[in-house]
DNA sequence: TCACTGATCGTCT
DNA sequence: GACGATCAGTGAG
């Protein structure tokens, strides 16, 4: 299978849908050093009008660029020493998201461990802040198109995708019993519990 | 394989 | 001034 980039009218709305799109699907992380790449293998949705969406409460500075057009990278600051890395997921102007919350890292293994330390390679992006630390995520990426050509991008799949399973998300408060999680069953690089893997 | 804890700071109330 | 879409470390079973 062929590495290209996803076109932005490939991206379904709204961003429940895109969330099991996304799965099996591949991120593009270009660095000085060369190149990482892995497959997506589980996110979460954020939905307009969803109270653990960061756009319920309307637009405000941290959360502006959740609003815009589907495709475009939200990047937040959390618990002190977390970067989270989101898609945008809706129309300009509505507000709602995914959560990338683990990869399956294939290529550039050496430069995630630059960032991650000598981790197995299951621990290198397994979880959205050690995925977002191994490809050197951080506030200068908010707002890049990842349907452009640029520092990060979506791409095609390389390997085939797996049956998909679904849960409620992890470690919110609001509106926790929604079954907004996705990810590829059977796949170690998957976080969260056991329990979850149902 | 859980359960619990401290670290740490930007954002919004 | 409180809280949070987390993680690493520790300790018990």
């Amino acid at each position: 299978m062929r590495l290209r980039r996803l076109r932005r009218a490939e991206l379904p709305v709204p961003s429940a849908a895109l969330a099991r799109f996304l799965i099996g699907k591949t991120l593009v992380r270009i660095v000085p050093g060369g190149r990482m790449l892995g497959r997506i293998v589980e996110t979460e949705a954020y939905l307009p009008h969803d109270a653990a969406c960061h756009a319920f409460r309307g637009i405000t500075r941290r959360n502006r660029v959740l609003f815009m057009e589907r495709g475009h990278a939200y990047v937040y600051f959390i618990y002190g020493n977390h970067f989270m890395l989101n898609v945008c997921g809706e129309k300009a102007g509505v507000g709602g998201g995914v959560l990338l919350r683990a990869l399956e890292p294939l290529q550039g293994l050496d430069l995630m461990r630059k960032r991650r330390g000598r981790v197995p390679a299951r621990d290198l992006a397994r979880g959205p802040g050690r995925l977002a630390q191994a490809l050197n995520v951080d506030m200068r990426l908010e707002g890049v198109d990842l349907c452009a050509a640029g520092p990060l991008w979506l791409g095609t799949p390389l390997e085939p995708v797996g049956r998909i399973g679904r849960s409620v998300r992890i470690g919110i408060s609001k509106d926790a019993h929604r079954r907004l999680r996705f990810y590829e069953r059977d796949n170690a690089y998957v976080s969260g519990s056991r329990a979850l893997c149902k």
